[in-house]
DNA sequence: CGTTTCCTTGAGACACTTCAATTGCCGTGG
DNA sequence: CCACGGCAATTGAAGTGTCTCAAGGAAACG
């Protein structure tokens, strides 16, 4: 990790509000806060952001992608959840540190010191009882991913988990305002897709190549394109995750 | 669900306390607290205890085994995880109610209402601050057995997957007293192991034999004993999970 | 430009699934 | 008491989804 200046990234910190907006409503003064965040950081593709068993630094990603992943001691290895920009790294209501697997950058990624964000979360200052609201629904949505990634790897076909674990991603973007319509920036190479969906790197090829002829998925470079959400959602019983919990809702 | 007389079942609710213990110390009023419990009710195998979507009344499970569960529309089940005696049912610090899965009894199941202990989670009296942290140490080591889900089902074989799960089975069973060495009692069907797996049932009955075979597990009607403990973890590199935090563990 | 990383393709092997049928084990009811 | 039905465990045989091994091409990078 090395320090950067501080150059004009104001920009960056707008995908932290969004991602906790998308959880609970946030007052100015908690927008204020978290639009004043400081200390970015960077760290190359495959360097690792947070050992095992470690004390984390509490950080948010704003840019690139990152994963906790586990690894075998035979060199199989098995990533557990994608981070995305927004994401909070090793900042969990869980204050043991427990073997909940190494992190990992993905790509080149940027963070930002969340300190004053796991401060205000473990006080109990009503003024920052929304932003502990937020993190907590964060980590509603967090888990249900987990879920999500237990049902993929247990009981659907290569084809359909690769299906749905990309329209997982493509929605997670789209909250924080970096996909449009199908289209999204896949940061992960096909290894990692695999070591994602729990195949080998030739299937998961093999598996692109066939949603590309069913004019599903576009993909080149980075570039992945659903062409049709709906029928990929229906191809793989995918069903998106709870948003911004509407007001009035529920009668 | 039947409410139930209000018989001796004093011992049951001892394996709550037990449960909590491991993640972190109580005090004798929070012991007492939850020794004072009230509010059985029983359910019978296979039936639902707790919808997908629904507001759920925070329970104790104190008899019996159940899952979380999620059903794809073609009948393809995956159990997401077992719960076992002494595991909260409902009482996540998610207030959220969300596509978490719904959650089924596996046997015959007794419960206990667990309002009590709710109300203390979510205030912040002193009092109850040793049951907040064991809530939380317990939410941490739940997230970790997930994580474990996640790795067996991805880049586990069949044989290692059945293994690795027993042997958290018999951990989580032995930390309330309910497992003698390698022997605990296995309140499921190969099919539900097979769900929880990712396995058809026909694998996990040749898996199992195999394990017979291999002198490694001794499974007969209900009653699961592991010949070498040690052999086993080894056979699919299972590491327990952190217990009760040792005092002065880390310098 | 050379080197590395990533993607692509082919062919054979095997882990696991599906289908189908049998057995043993209860609890029920005649 | 035995016949019955349902559930769980077991076994065999055939099919297939996915893996491994091995190699070639394409793009990214210094």
């Amino acid at each position: 990790m090395i320090r950067i200046g501080n150059a004009a990234q104001i920009g960056l910190r707008e995908v932290i509000v969004r991602r906790l907006t998308e959880a609970a409503p946030l007052g100015p003064a908690t927008v204020q806060m978290l639009r004043s965040l400081e200390g970015f950081q960077t760290a190359r593709p495959r360097t690792e952001l947070m050992a095992e068993l470690q004390t984390p630094p509490a950080q948010f990603l704003v840019s690139g992608w990152a994963a906790r992943m586990r690894k075998l001691p035979d060199g199989r290895r098995q990533i557990l959840e994608f981070l995305l920009p927004g994401d909070a790294i090793g900042l969990s209501f869980c204050e043991h540190p427990r073997a909940l697997g190494s992190t990992c950058a993905l790509s080149s990624v940027k963070t930002l010191d969340a300190a004053p964000v796991r401060a205000a979360m473990t006080s109990t200052d009503p003024r920052w009882r929304d932003l502990r609201e937020a993190l907590h629904g964060a980590a509603c949505l967090h888990e249900g991913f987990l879920l999500d990634q237990v049902l993929r790897l247990g009981r659907l076909t290569a084809y359909e988990r690769m299906c749905h674990l990309l329209l997982e991603l493509r929605d997670r973007l789209a909250a924080v305002g970096l996909a449009e319509g199908g289209s999204f920036t896949l940061n992960a190479t096909q290894e990692m897709l695999a070591d994602a969906t729990g195949l080998s790197l030739v299937h998961v090829n093999r598996v692109l190549q066939q949603m590309r002829r069913d004019h599903l998925l576009d993909l080149r470079g980075g570039a992945a394109q659903f062409l049709d959400l709906e029928r990929a959602a229906a191809v793989c019983g995918y069903v998106a995750a709870p948003r911004a919990p509407a007001p009035n809702s529920a009668p």
